[in-house]
RNA sequence: GGAGAGAUGGCUGAGUUGGUCUAAAGCGCACGAUUGGAAAUCGUGUUCACCCCUCAAAGGUGACAAGGGUUCGAAUCCCUUUCUCUCCGCCA
């Protein structure tokens, strides 16, 4: 979210942008919010004027009160009532001129970094590096679910009837690879990187899900517990930014560098492809996220760091991955700049999404009123996010990019010490 | 889940028969004086958002957990919600 006081100074600048992210329908929103923003802030004058008025007057009341003077004070009464329709009427006036006014800010994009490609959506996305050797091997790569029932490791039939589509049961080894995974990749942001370990809460009020997310992102994620003002999470994000909702954080504590580990629950209401037969998206699953809230000259260097990690972290599991930077039409409103970190599947012969990157400026600080108190007094941080790992999906590529040619999964070194030395997974039979 | 008590500035904590609350006092912090330097002492200052404004200053409005209500006027009275503490119950 942009500020209003931005907007009115540079309606040309957010005009360019909305150009660039190819949504030229929402440029009458510009000057639209402006005159809006005109109007409210003569209502605000108008109003503070008047309780000014009535401020004085009530204590002149209290003063004749005090006195005795009873008849005096009721003329004065009468004074301040005559008032009080005008005061309700553009206290009213301001309510609604507010709420107009957010609806739409929330609607125009922010500012998107220079260095983003422009293009209209995601067909546009630009590969930027690879990392690892794509390989294809010389034998044939089954489906994962099918990889996974090799070690009897999944059962997606007594899952359905237990919950429902998009859940599973992991079991064995396949179920002990999962957390090996999130072990490992929690002890590599704590280890390697410096990141302080958090467990935030799995649910959340309504008024924190409203804060960190649109209504209609709300409706399409979230699960609500009945009879209760609970969510359950959809990403850690929710409840570890919204930790520091309506807070001021002191600047000593910059930068703050978080990783959390929590399951995810989703939805996933309107997506499409939500298979039948995998675990490549689904209602559940776990992840282990970075956060980092900075000062704002350093969130591009922060994020240049954080996605280097998702690099840095798959291939210490022998996974290829490539970084594919989104381009303006692709990129989410709040965004200043996204990639996503993408595995390779041998099996598809393609590229597919793990992690997801971005660096929202002071977007979501400055709706979400987080705050830095400076030396130099206060202001909006920069917040970024990152995953490092979410499976069961990343199983896919761990599985898929280490199976050998026999049937049997070879282990990355990484993890041996969190799969009780294994060095790989045989078939049962 | 039941009963009771609470929520006030960076912290502690007064204020609850509505009216100089313009929120006491203390601590902490910042600056200054004093000192060879420091401690102690003394003095001054010390929330945030918004409006007004070329800038600054000055001024204005709002905020005492959150939201709503009563009133000329609410930290104070009423309602709802959230949270905290104590006791009981239940529980990994």
């Amino acid at each position: 979210m942009l500020d209003i006081k931005f907007v009115r100074e540079n309606p040309e600048l957010v005009k360019e942008n909305i150009k660039k992210k190819f949504q030229e329908y929402k440029l009458p929103l510009v000057d639209e919010v402006i005159a809006l923003d005109v109007e409210n802030r003569a209502a605000i004058t108008e109003a503070g004027a008047l309780r000014a008025e009535r401020n004085r007057l009530s204590k002149t009341i209290g003063g004749l009160m005090g006195q005795g003077k009873r008849d005096e004070a009721e003329e004065v009464k009468k004074q301040v009532s005559a008032q009080a329709d005008r005061l309700k009427e553009l206290e009213a006036k301001e309510a609604e001129l507010e709420e107009k006014i957010r609806t739409i800010m929330l609607n125009i994009p922010n500012i998107i970094d220079a260095s983003v490609p422009i293009g209209p959506d995601d067909s546009h996305n630009v590969e930027v590096q690879r990392f690892g050797e794509p390989v294809v091997p010389d034998f044939e790569v089954p489906y994962h679910t099918e990889i996974m029932e090799r070690f009897g490791g999944i059962d997606l039939d007594s899952a359905r009837r237990v919950a429902g589509n998009g859940f599973y049961y992991l079991i064995g080894d396949i179920a002990r690879l999962h957390e090996a995974v999130l072990a490992y990749a929690r002890d590599f942001m704590i280890d390697k990187k410096g990141f302080t370990y958090v467990i935030p809460p799995f649910m959340m009020h309504g008024s924190v899900v409203q804060g960190v997310m649109s209504f209609p992102e709300m409706d399409a994620m979230m699960y609500k517990i009945e009879g209760e003002d609970l969510y359950l999470i959809g990403t850690s994000e929710h409840t570890m930014i919204g930790r520091f909702v309506d807070q001021m954080v002191p600047e000593e504590q910059l930068p703050l560098t978080l990783t959390s580990y929590s399951p995810c629950f989703r939805k996933e209401k309107g997506a499409h492809g939500l298979e039948e037969r995998g675990v490549y998206r689904i209602h559940q699953f776990e992840k282990q996220e970075m956060i980092v809230v900075c000062k704002p000259e350093e969130s591009m260097a922060w994020y240049d760091k954080l996605w280097r990690n998702s690099v840095e972290l798959f291939r210490s599991m022998d996974i290829p991955v490539r970084q594919l930077e989104c381009c303006s039409g692709d990129l989410a409103d709040l965004k200043v700049k996204s990639c996503d970190i993408e595995a390779w599947s041998p099996r598809q012969q393609k590229y597919f999404e793990v992690c997801s990157c971005s660096n929202l400026g002071d977007a979501q600080a400055r709706r979400l009123k987080i705050r830095i108190k400076g030396e130099d007094g206060n202001y909006l941080p920069h917040t970024l996010n990152n995953t490092a790992v979410a499976p069961p999906r990343m199983l896919i590529a761990l599985l898929e990019n280490n199976l050998q040619a026999d049937g049997s999964v070879r282990i990355p070194e990484v993890l041996r010490p969190y799969m009780g030395g294994k060095t790989e997974l045989r078939p049962n039979n």
